[in-house]
This record gives structure tokens, C-alpha cells and sequence, in this order.
DNA sequence: ATCTAATATCGATATGTCCCGATATGTCAA
DNA sequence: TTGACATATCGGGACATATCGATATTAGAT
């Protein structure tokens, strides 16, 4: 588990898009459950789905998503053809921490 | 005590600076202990105290100030020649509560 | 009224972010 | 190997942020 970066964190979550995507990511089987090739609960959601439901291109969705990555938000999984995006709860853990704590 | 906008909050807190301003209003009579003034624990610190500390100029140390201000996360007080900022702590509860609750 | 100190605002330039279309890369299937 | 699909990356234009120097504003002191 790699260290935090408080100014990359925040500059990710400065991002209404990028916000949704976590709230999603709380609960994938509701917001995705139209995804049958694999168990979103474990694996996590495809870039597809969020492009789905979301105004922006493919291009955009993947950028967002690999920003959240570095940030270290999210992790994601390659199965096949899909990447699978999840959420990071013990780096979220870490900046509900260090809001309370540092700042 | 007006309500919060995440985006204007992360955005704010994406600058090292802006943090360490925060970080320093933990304490301000740690790292501003010499001004005689006015009471830093209740009324603040003023923008020329953090203007010594940092290697910024007196604007953008005011402009960042302003920024921290405007997204809520400190207050600003004026008497006489002097502005003096001190933190919101009610407004970075209900950020840390949001990091927990929302996020 | 004037001078000066503290702060805020303005104008400018450099750098960063948003978001796109186009293209490249990876992976399965025929 | 060729084709099709999912994702990633590249290059760019519009807009936002960082930071400065210069100037304006506010308020006390003379």
C-alpha cells in the first residue's frame, strides 16, 4: 500500500465527474447492474459503463479514471478486454483521516 | 453558517500552500507567537505574518487567503489596519463528516 | 489633510486542467 | 492473421489557476 499524497488526492476530487464516479463506486451492483461478464462486487465496473452513463467520451472517462488511479483512489483490474474500476476504501480510510488528524 | 461546496473546498485545499496555512491556524500561537496586536488565539493571524513565513508575495498570500475564505474554510475579521484569518473549524468538520458520510 | 502601513485588487504571463477527436495498443474470436 | 471491440494515449483549443509587479483602498497617526 503506497503513501498518500494529500495535493494529488484533493486535485483529483476537484472534479464534479470525478466525484460521481466514487459515490458510484459505493454501490456498483446499483448504479451497474446491468454488467453481466463479471461480478462488479468484487472486480469493480468497466470504463464502458461509465461512459455510458456519462456525457463525456471514452477518451475523457478513461483519463478521469486513470487520474483517481493515480491518486491512488481507485484500483483497477485488467480481465480480458475490460479494465475494472474500484474503489481504494483504505486510501479513502486515509484522507477521512487526515482531514480529521492533519488538518 | 452557509452550506458547502465540495468542488470550491478540494480546490482549495490542492495547493501546498494553502494547506499549510490551514495546518499553521492549528496553532497559532506556536507559529505566530510574536504578534502582540491582538489575541491570535481568538481574532486570528493577519496576512503579514504569513507573508513573512512564506516565500510569496503580499498579493498572492491575500489572494490565496481569499480563497480559503471563499470556500469556507476560514474566516476573516478586520480591525483596524489588519485582516486577521482563523479557521472554520465548523466547516472542516462537515468536510471530514462528508469524506466519511458521502465519499 | 497628509503620510504611511496593511490589505485588496488589477493586469499580465506561464502553467495546468477540461474535454475533445484521432490514433495507438491490447485482447479475444473467426 | 484479420477483424472487432475495450481501453489508453496523443495533440490541441478553451478556459482556469499560480504568481508576480503595480496600483488602489482602507485606516490609523501626525
Amino acid at each position: 500500500m503506497e503513501h498518500m499524497n494529500p495535493i494529488d488526492i484533493f486535485k483529483a476530487l476537484s472534479n464534479e465527474t470525478r466525484l460521481q464516479i466514487l459515490i458510484w463506486l459505493k454501490e456498483p451492483e446499483v448504479h451497474f447492474g446491468t454488467q453481466t461478464s463479471a461480478d462488479c462486487k468484487d472486480v469493480g465496473v468497466c470504463v464502458s459503463l461509465f461512459h455510458q452513463r456519462l456525457q463525456l467520451t471514452q477518451s475523457t472517462v478513461s483519463e478521469y479514471l486513470a487520474i483517481l488511479q493515480r491518486a491512488g483512489l481507485v484500483t483497477a483490474t485488467r480481465i480480458g478486454k475490460w479494465t475494472y474500476y474500484k474503489r481504494n476504501e483504505d486510501m479513502l480510510r486515509k484522507v477521512a483521516h487526515y482531514l480529521e488528524d492533519e488538518l
